[in-house]
DNA sequence: AGCACGCCGACT
DNA sequence: GTCGGCGTGCTC
């Protein structure tokens, strides 16, 4: 397709083309402001160009850019418009303006500045994940950017906020061919409260979140346009349950006229969430937005976004940055799931980012789990937000219940029982509900790798060289260390000298295997991360499952086997006992309600195998808040994460230990290193409260600039990261 | 990463 | 006196 448009947007204003006398800039606001791409620290800061005239229309906030920049091409953001730049400083010319797509809204990029901030990064980094990649044919394909300029006429010049993406004094050839509305089905309405009626939207028909203590207050502040703040722990028992409580809560919010964003942590749980959307209030009236969708349906959905045709987004944790239209309400569901981690630099958490943005934008905040994670709780804790509690009634009427098998798990001498490693109670549990339904077992994932321990006598395996637990690797089947890696061949135990060790790392398949020989003549099937299920019928059947991949049973489990605590309570960690327990809880959601609700069947029972802790007294008691409302006392009174914020940094020993020598913190940052890690590298780690929060990030990133600009090696700055104590 | 500017040494 | 080595630092 022959586009008119595009050859005079590309080219831009050309350099070399000096021609007599001042090139014309734009008469208004002739500077723009531009966030640039690049890796390096000390150019994390905004740079100013001048606005060739015939730029001046397109060059609104939020468009992608090129510039030249120190004698290369760089891709950028226009982040706003002004009347002058910097005193004393030679502006270049606006290279081009690569598309009038505003794809970076003013609270968006005040969003990522802050995620940028708090993580010590730089804000390119936060924005590579905050905005898709550019998909050209998609903004062609139909309701271009001149759809939005009919429905929304800008003004003659358009203050920096405004989204209103092409300015009318520059002809629009889009406007001619491309018909407004939607012709393909893809726009069929832009998406008002208004238009949802008022069954959907009345506070009165919340009665989900009404179930919960301040749930229908909490509501109705949505409803009239305010910004509570909430924390939520799901009741369990109700399949389907959580993607309707959210609804509830994203329609409250958008009754007052405002947008809602719902973040979930992976493309299966999405998947539920949309069934839900697309049976409720259709599949066009809300837009999904996920990384696993592919680039260009992702960048089509981002645009139906940015465009500002929908103020109901659902997705995953790069959906956090949505620019949702006049946002009211972000959600963010099972928020201790690690997915929610963005896995490159700055490695920030949607949690986190959704937290900032809620702040920043005005917006209100639920976070809502089948759990509780300590953040969460210190949001509690420190009245920032409120807890929407069920009550023990509500708990009592949909709880299974749950039985600790600790006791009997060592005296198991039935050797097929043992194998499967099944608890007795356990066994019984399942041969009864195979009656009734399907039975869920939920294993630990092959990749959590165990502690090992001597065949014989029981002594946990210790590298002889660290101290640190044996534990086996899965590729090569040798025991290694935990800590240091060392593989221990020709192991023997420390105490009596035998030379084997007991038997672990089962993955799912082989527990297949041996439950089905545990029960003759019930159909097992295996749904893990490699094989996923997401749904069973209602009828008798073993599904074996690891945390996190459990199929959704219509009517709820009969009963939930949960087999490897010993083996998920065996990883050194800090957070190991809060991580076992969200992922009880999880799976215990999917079971039936003991007394049984109308129209549902009752009876449901949650095994729970392994030595008494205190995460299985929580899950006997259902009760995630109570569990990490201690552990968050412990680790105040202790002094560890999340009660304080920690920092990590890494890198060539000089470099890194001269960095944390400038720092130049006082007592109040606790500093603990230089620990040696790899090839002459040291690591350094601090603890600081969160009021120093803001204070240390701020010197971590402007060191690091400095260090940057004097060509130090970049270090490796992690800020607040998980899994390292 | 490139490009300018600068200080010093070599050559017309 | 002018040209050009590449070393340090900035890049709107």
């Amino acid at each position: 397709m022959s586009d008119p448009l595009q050859p005079s947007l590309l080219a831009g204003f050309d350099l070399g083309s000096t021609l007599p006398g001042t090139p014309k800039t734009a008469e208004q606001l002739p500077v723009a402001r531009v966030v640039i791409d690049s890796a390096l620290p000390h150019l994390d800061r905004p740079f100013d160009y001048l606005v060739p005239a015939e730029l001046d229309a397109f060059a609104q906030p939020g468009v992608r850019v090129k510039v030249r920049f120190g004698g290369q091409e760089l891709a950028g953001f226009l982040s706003e418009r002004l009347e002058h730049g910097e005193p004393g400083v030679k502006l270049q010319p606006l290279g081009a303006v690569v598309s009038p797509e505003v794809v970076l809204s003013a609270p968006v990029l005040a969003t990522a500045r802050a995620v940028a901030e708090r993580y010590a990064g730089t804000l390119w980094d936060v924005l590579r994940s905050a905005v898709p990649p550019r998909m050209a044919r998609v903004e062609k394909e139909t309701g271009t950017a001149a759809e939005a300029t009919e429905t929304n006429p800008p003004e003659t010049n358009p203050p920096a906020a405004d989204p209103g993406p092409v300015d009318p004094r520059v002809p629009n050839r889009h406007a001619d061919d491309a018909p407004v509305g939607d012709q393909h089905g893809l726009h069929p309405h832009s998406v008002d409260s208004r238009d949802l009626g008022p069954s959907h939207v009345d506070p009165l028909h919340s009665p989900l979140l009404a179930e919960y203590d301040g749930g229908a207050h909490f509501a109705a502040e949505l409803a009239a346009g305010n910004s509570p703040r909430a924390v939520l722990s799901a009741v369990p028992n109700r399949p389907g349950h959580w993607p309707a409580l959210l609804l509830e809560a994203a329609l409250a919010a958008n009754e007052s006229g405002r947008g809602a964003l719902i973040v979930v942590p992976d493309a299966r749980d999405l998947a539920r969430l949309c069934t839900l959307l697309d049976e409720r209030i259709g599949a066009g009236n809300y837009v999904r937005l996920s990384a696993e969708d592919g680039q260009t349906p992702r960048y089509r959905n981002f645009l139906r976004v940015a465009r500002g045709n929908t103020n109901l987004v659902v997705g995953t944790r790069n959906a956090a940055f949505a620019p949702v239209k006049d946002l009211g309400l972000a959600i963010i569901w099972d928020d201790a799931d690690t997915s929610h981690a963005e896995p490159r630099a700055p490695y920030h958490h949607a949690r986190e980012v959704l937290l900032l943005r809620s702040e920043i934008e005005n917006a209100a905040l639920l976070v809502a789990a089948p759990g509780r994670s300590a953040e969460a709780q210190r949001l509690i804790r420190s009245n920032w937000a409120l807890e929407l509690r069920a009550s023990r009634a509500l708990l009592r009427a949909h709880a299974p219940r749950v039985i600790a098998a600790s006791d009997e798990f060592e005296q198991n001498r039935d050797p097929l029982l043992h194998a499967a490693r099944l608890p007795a109670a356990a066994w019984r549990e399942a041969k009864r509900a195979l009656e009734r339904g399907p039975v869920l077992v939920q294993v630990a994932r092959t990749g959590f790798m165990p502690a090992l321990r001597c065949e014989r006598c029981r002594t946990s395996a210790r590298c002889t060289k660290c101290t640190g637990p044996l534990a086996l690797d899965d590729a090569r089947g040798a025991p290694s260390c935990g800590w240091c890696g060392l593989v221990a061949a020709g192991w023997s135990c420390a105490e009596c000298g035998f030379m084997r060790l007991r038997a672990a790392s089962i993955g799912a398949d082989r527990t297949v295997e041996e439950l089905g020989r545990a029960f003759p003549n019930v159909n097992v099937v295996a749904a893990t991360g490699a094989k996923p299920l997401h749904h069973v019928p209602d009828a008798p059947a073993l599904i074996v499952a690891t945390p996190g991949a459990e199929p959704v049973a219509e009517h709820g489990y009969a009963a939930v086997l949960l087999l490897d605590g010993d083996r998920m309570m065996s990883r050194e960690g800090l957070r190991t006992g809060e991580e076992v327990l969200n992922r009880w809880m999880g799976a215990a959601q999917l079971a039936r309600g003991h007394e049984g609700a109308p129209g549902m069947p009752g009876g449901g029972t949650v095994v729970v195998a392994g030595e008494p802790s205190e995460p299985m007294r929580a899950l006997v008691r259902f009760d995630a808040g109570a569990y990490a409302d201690a552990e968050l006392g412990e680790r105040r009174v202790l002094g560890l994460p999340p009660a304080v914020r920690t920092a990590l940094v890494r890198g060539p020993a000089a470099t890194a230990d001269k960095f944390v020598a400038a720092l130049g913190f006082g007592d109040d940052v606790r500093l603990h290193g230089p620990v040696l890690e790899g090839e002459g590298e040291h690591r350094w780690l601090l603890f600081y409260s969160y009021a120093q929060g803001p204070a240390v990030t701020r010197k971590l990133r402007t060191l690091r600039a400095s260090f940057s600009a004097a060509k130090e090696p970049i270090l490796a700055i992690r800020v607040d990261p998980d899994g390292i104590l």
